[in-house]
DNA sequence: CCAGATTTATAACGATCGGTAAAAATTCTT
DNA sequence: AAGAATTTTTACCGATCGTTATAAATCTGG
């Protein structure tokens, strides 16, 4: 697990005792809340701290009672960020199936654009803003969990088992697709003359993603129905 | 053509008399090329005129001799980004090898993303900030570009050319892969330990997209040698 | 070379930015 | 219920925001 020097990317406040949530719900999660919301959709610049506080229905100094200023709460939210995307990327292991591995990675990345498009979105300011806050992260973090996965690909694709291709952008590509979803959203839902997008959008949206993966690697779609008993899961 | 309604979208102010650029370049594309740069690594509400005219080399009220306001200007760069986001898929023309069409259009698009990069990402930030300038645009003009596109692609599909699929997402996955190798750059560049990506990085990006592309339509790579030659369409 | 128009720089405005000080309100302990 | 500790609000700060007013510089045509 090498991505738990994130731990590091983090310094919090308050390690004192009791937990209560006495009146209402926890302030300080409405306003990470928030902060995911307005961040996500403006950056780190373009948002203000009395836009997330009106978000949370707070004061805006109440903010500063639970971070020490705007840096240290976009920190925290682009660290669960990061957790998550790194998180998921980790989930891919290699056993099973190749369609069935790429399927799966596949639905879990669009399921997460589809219930935290707010976190994808701040992810995706933060790149095009050029990384300038988990550009370490990235490196030391992230890269070589890619490495990792694109040494799965490049095997798979020495074994004969897919057609060649360059394992790096085929992640690239995974994850630009995948993630349109959520960064995209609204291009998406004006050109298709909804107000939201619907489960059904997302069904297809995998289903689109899946054909072009699979065709690309020169998979078919049905995963090798289960030749043997359920309960060997091939070789390691 | 009928994008050409854009031109309601900006109202310039100066149409009088004679273009001179005297003593050095001209300022106005100075300030257009510097708010390209700035809106695209920031979004509008990031980016801030006192950026701009630094990046431009000019003093700050001096931008407000061209430009009515902020939004004046950062409609005019959207305007660029639209009309040539707009040209392009126009130019996506349905005559032709389907392969050979497909492949071009893919390659147009990572050698604009390659060669305006901060265009690409000032878009990418104006739809993940909600399409608040520009929603009307993707609405009357984007739309219906989109619509006769796709109605090409189902065209394929049902004449059987093609294998079946969702041709809406089809176009959303082309421009997230393609639109990536701009916005995501940093992240990618720092993956890859260089500094920047070279020509041969968007040349594996083209090969890799043309080969889920075409690999996800069932088409094999090569486009039919020639018109009538090839009539058994077996992959590899 | 000079008046008039155009282009650039300087000064400064009100509004808002991120952030602080300190008081008010609330909760906890006793 | 009283006092201490914690949570929330009010008032406000200097810096920066977008923008305007206006003066200096430059360029024009005659």
């Amino acid at each position: 697990m090498p991505y738990d020097d994130l731990k590091a990317f983090r310094i919090r406040k308050s390690p004192k005792g009791g937990r209560k949530p006495p009146p209402g719900l926890d302030i300080e999660a409405k306003i990470l809340d928030a902060a995911e919301f307005v961040f996500g959709h403006f950056g780190f610049r373009g948002a203000t701290t009395a836009l997330i506080a009106k978000k949370a229905a707070i004061a805006k100094p109440h903010i500063y009672y639970y971070f020490e200023d705007k840096e240290d709460l976009y920190r925290a939210i682009l660290e669960r960020a990061m957790h998550m995307w790194a998180r998921e990327l980790e989930a891919l292991d290699t056993a099973g199936d190749i369609q069935t591995i790429l399927i799966r990675y596949i639905h879990k990345k669009v399921d997460f654009s589809r219930d935290h498009p707010d976190l994808s979105r701040l992810y995706a300011n933060e790149i095009i803003s050029g990384a300038a806050f988990i550009g370490g992260f990235i490196e030391k973090v992230s890269t070589p969990l890619l490495r990792d996965k694109v040494a799965t690909v490049e095997a798979w694709a020495s074994s004969g088992a897919i057609r060649p291709i360059s394992a790096v952008d085929l992640f690239f590509c995974i994850w630009a697709m995948t993630q349109a979803y959520a960064d995209f959203m609204s291009q998406m839902t004006i050109m298709k003359h909804k107000r939201a997008l619907q489960d059904a959008d997302y069904e297809t949206a995998k289903a689109t993603i899946v054909q072009l993966v699979l065709g690309g690697l020169g998979l078919a779609e049905t995963p090798a129905p289960q030749p043997r008993a359920a309960r060997k899961p091939r070789r390691t």
